[in-house]
RNA sequence: UGGGGCGUAGCCAAGCGGUUAAGGCACCGGGUUUUGAUCCCGGCAUUCGGAGGUUCGAUCCCUCCCGCCCCAGCCA
């Protein structure tokens, strides 16, 4: 008879498009085991967005039994601080992920990422512009025009390795050179109009503290530290597709470890809430806010205050799925999954607002009887908690009137003796 | 307007050429309950942005159209 049992199957939730990928990956041994990262800049505390990029990352290395690396993204010493890190590991071990041996920072292939710059210079891949900003605006051309080459395109290897030499040294003004990419000034693609890799920054960093006065820009450092730590998907949010041919051909173009494969998903976006860090920091600097905590906002430290638990945050980036699409979840989401997790594990208490004291003249004196409740609804645990129902007892002043007015039959000789 | 993406219910989201088009949130009933909670039962897309085409058969493949998002930082 039909008596295939196929409630395994249903329950079991499909796979999103990205662990299809890597299972793909792993059936065809292209790779043995997935190592994926999370690449928070310390210039803010995370948020619910970013614990959707947690639960993925970690995750994935977590179900395929692959590893996850946390690696910050610091390569903007104006904007960050090392307080950010301190803030960011905490909510990414609260939230329950481990990183074990692999915490890595951007900043530290600030050496290989030079010697990289170099190659590229030596392959005639990379030269010294001295166009200023406004210039190199002009010269970038629009979304339906195409830039014209920088006048400084084709100087010589020998000259672009002095010049870069020089900006590390120290010898050039903020803004008066940068190192940039040569590829293609008519790409239809912004990205890859001969891209700015490094820029003249007189600014300490949280880590390096003086040594650098040039700093690499994200889509030069980020794919070859990806390739560095061999990661073998590097999951993005979606504004990044555009910058993928860029992540490519600079691992093409250079001799690198590995190729990782970015992949790109839509981030999360919540309704009745800001998420950006920008408006986040806004009000947290203007005092709207207590802090980063603040249970009002929706960073994870401030949801930690709030009373929501590591699962409900984990099971909620588990139910609004991986997709490709911008979407908006209902708060109601969010809420409903501190509710049900709660619901198991959060025993109950009652308590009285507005109390009202009643005596019960039809009860025995003395008598103090009690209910059971249960104190962890969906579990079958009863107790501790008893009601007492004393002669003396104390009920909620509207329950009280709500009664009387009703003529409650039940409680009418309380309502009488009040 | 050039390029890159995305369109399945109020909000998410499965679906991968033949399904009664999963599931969750929200909502609407009904039941249990000394918690307006929890729990249980039921309802909620004759249709997949639109129009053509291929096919015995299309949400799924092709073409065109429409709509929405992203890109012109020396931010990430």
């Amino acid at each position: 008879m039909d008596t295939q049992d196929n409630s395994s199957e249903k329950n079991t939730k499909p796979l999103d498009f990205i662990r299809q990928m890597i299972t793909e990956d792993l059936a065809s041994g292209k790779h043995a085991v997935p190592v994926t990262r999370f690449p928070p800049e310390p210039n803010g505390f995370l948020h619910i967005g970013h614990a959707k990029s947690i639960c993925l990352n970690f995750g994935i290395a977590n179900e395929f039994g692959g590893r996850c690396h946390l690696r910050f993204d610091d390569t903007n010493p104006s904007k960050e601080e090392s307080a950010y890190v301190d803030s960011i590991k905490k909510d990414v071990k609260w939230l329950g992920f481990d990183w074990g041996e692999n915490l890595f920072y951007a900043s530290d292939y600030f050496d290989k990422l030079y010697e990289y710059a170099l190659e590229l210079i030596k392959k005639e891949k990379a030269y010294i512009c001295c166009l200023n900003a406004d210039k190199m605006r002009q010269y970038r051309g629009t979304l339906t025009e195409p830039g014209r080459e920088s006048p400084h395109r084709n100087r010589t290897i020998e000259e672009n390795l002095r010049i870069f030499q020089e900006m590390k040294d120290g010898v050039h003004a903020e803004g008066s050179h940068v190192l940039r990419a040569k590829i293609d000034m008519a790409s239809p693609n912004l990205n890859m109009r001969d891209p700015i890799l490094y820029r003249i920054m007189n600014v300490n960093h949280h880590r390096t503290g003086d040594k650098w006065c040039i700093y690499p820009m994200y889509d030069y450092t980020h794919c070859l530290s990806d390739s560095t730590e061999e990661i073998t998907h590097s999951l993005c949010t979606l504004e990044f597709e555009d910058h993928r041919p860029l992540y490519d051909w600079v691992l093409d173009t250079l001799e690198t470890p590995a190729h990782p494969q970015q992949i790109e998903f839509a981030r999360l976006n919540l309704s009745y809430t800001v998420m950006s860090k920008r408006k986040l920091m806004q009000l947290v600097n203007e005092n709207h806010v207590t802090g980063w905590d603040d249970p009002r906002m929706l960073t994870i430290s401030g949801l930690r205050r709030r009373g929501y638990t590591p699962d409900s945050i984990r099971n909620f980036c588990a139910e609004i799925g991986v997709g490709k699409r911008d979407s908006w979840i209902d708060m109601g989401v969010l809420e409903n999954s501190v509710r049900n997790d709660l619901n198991t594990k959060a025993p109950r208490v009652m308590g009285v607002l507005d109390p009202l004291k009643v005596v019960i003249t039809n009860y025995p004196e003395d008598k103090v009887e009690g209910v059971e409740a249960k104190t962890t609804p969906k579990t079958r645990i009863w107790g501790p908690a008893r009601f007492p129902f004393p002669e003396k007892s104390i009920l909620n002043a509207v329950t009280f009137w709500k009664m009387h007015l009703e003529n409650s039959s039940a409680w009418t000789s309380v309502a009488r003796c009040g």
